[in-house]
Formats: C-alpha cells, structure tokens, sequence
DNA sequence: GCGACAG
DNA sequence: ATCTTGTCGC
C-alpha cells in the first residue's frame, strides 16, 4: 500500500507521479548544522535474474570509517528506463536504508537528482520519500550541458538545462573525468559539491558510493555462486 | 526522421 | 547495470 506510489501502471503514468512530486523538492540547505554521519546506496544485479540487490552505508562523516551496513535483496517492480531510473531503483534501496540502525545525516546517491528530464532524478525521489537530506552524484551525464573544465581537484563546470543550472560537473580527482552533482532534496548545490569532494579524498567516487558499490556486488557473487550448479571437486 | 539516453 | 581477458602499474 505504502509503495503504490513505487509501481506506476505504466510510463506515462511514473511521469505524472515525477511532476506532481518534483514541486516537494527543497531546494535549499535544510540539514543538520553538524552533519555526523553520511550514508551511501548502490544496487547491482545479474543479467538474467530480476532480483535486484541494495545496500546502504553509513559512514562517520569526520573519518569516512564505515560504522554499519545493510544489504537487501528484491525482486525488480520496474524495468530500466532512462529518466525512470528510481521506479527500478528506489524500494530496494528504501529497504536497505531502513535497516540501518540510525538514519544518516545526508545521504549521496549513486544517479542524477535534479539533472533530470522532469527535475526528479533518484536523489529528488528518494528525498522526497523519506524526507532525508540528498545528494545526486552520477558518474556520467543524462541531461544538460556545459563547458571544460579545469584539469585540478575541485573543478566545476555548471550542468546547464533549458538555460537552468540543474547541476554541477564536478572533479574529483585531477586529470579524472567529472562526476555529475546535483540538488537531490534539503541540500544546496554548493553544498552538495562540497560533500561529494569532501567524501572523495582519494578516488574518483565517494567513500560512500564505493562502500556501498563493494558490498552490493560481494552479496552478489554469493547469491550468484549459490544458485549455479556444484562444480565437482576433480582431484 | 535522427541521435541521446542515470544504472 | 552486466558480460568478458588480459594487461599495465603501484
């Protein structure tokens, strides 16, 4: 019942739903003056498997130490559409945030927020459905456009959609490609970026996003290893 | 009509 | 995202 509203009839019907709840984003800082702790999601899943695995990290925001972890599994609701991505992607990774045992200060998202056709990437969905401060931090580009940037860590470049700053190209690492910020909800653009660098000390992705990347794929190689066939041991 | 297209 | 083998480098 409370996820209805996860599993549109049909495309048409998902892109109403993102209109109507783009207008609850808030765009501007409404987070904790101390943010202490910051979560990261990821989902990964096998080719011809509808399961879909997720997990949530929560990392001390100081240290960027791992301090718990939650890993779920599902059963795909939604097929992968671009620019319909958090209809596939958002139960499982609601779930998995939920089992946390504290909610984060903020959290980074591994896609688009306000980048996005209809301003409602899955940072803005996920936002908008728990009410937690986001951030959408996408590894490669879905809408918009913008100009070089500088070579050093910490250049920007604004992302720019019908003449709207909808994000940030953001370098994280000298020399790296960008990754792609943007508003996901109650967290400001500059303040985004400033996480998103802040969490990315040494690779291109953030802590978060790379703890969350690691454990989704382990919980999937068990899963994967589990439903093949035992390979007779030939000694 | 022809590309582009988060993960 | 996933599939897929080796290769180059710290």
């Amino acid at each position: 019942m409370p996820n209805d509203f996860l599993s549109p009839a049909d495309q048409a019907a998902a892109e109403q739903q993102q209109r109507l709840l783009a207008a609850q984003v808030v765009r501007h800082d409404q987070l904790p003056t101390t943010i202490r702790t910051v979560a990261g999601v990821d989902v990964a899943y096998a080719q011809h498997s509808d399961q879909l695995v997720a997990a949530a990290v929560l990392l001390d925001a100081a240290t960027l130490e791992i301090r718990h972890t939650a890993v779920v599994r599902l059963g795909a609701a939604f097929p992968y559409i671009p620019g319909l991505f958090s209809f596939r992607e958002l139960p499982p990774i609601q779930q998995a945030l939920a089992q946390l045992p504290e909610a984060p200060d903020l959290v980074i998202c591994d896609g688009q927020g306000l980048a996005h056709p209809r301003r409602f990437g899955l940072a803005c969905h996920l936002g908008v459905a728990t009410g937690l401060p986001t951030i959408g931090c996408a590894k490669t580009r879905l809408v918009g456009s913008y100009h070089a940037l500088g070579h050093p860590r910490g250049s920007t470049a604004e992302l720019v959609l019908d003449g709207e700053v909808v994000g940030q190209a953001l370098r994280t690492q000298p020399g790296i490609n960008p990754l792609f910020v943007s508003i996901g909800h109650r967290v400001s653009l500059a303040t985004a970026c400033h996480w998103v660098l802040r969490c990315a000390p040494t690779y291109r992705q953030p802590e978060t996003t790379r703890a969350a990347d690691h454990l989704v794929n382990q919980e999937l190689h068990r899963l994967l290893a589990a439903a093949l066939p035992p390979a007779p041991d030939g000694m």
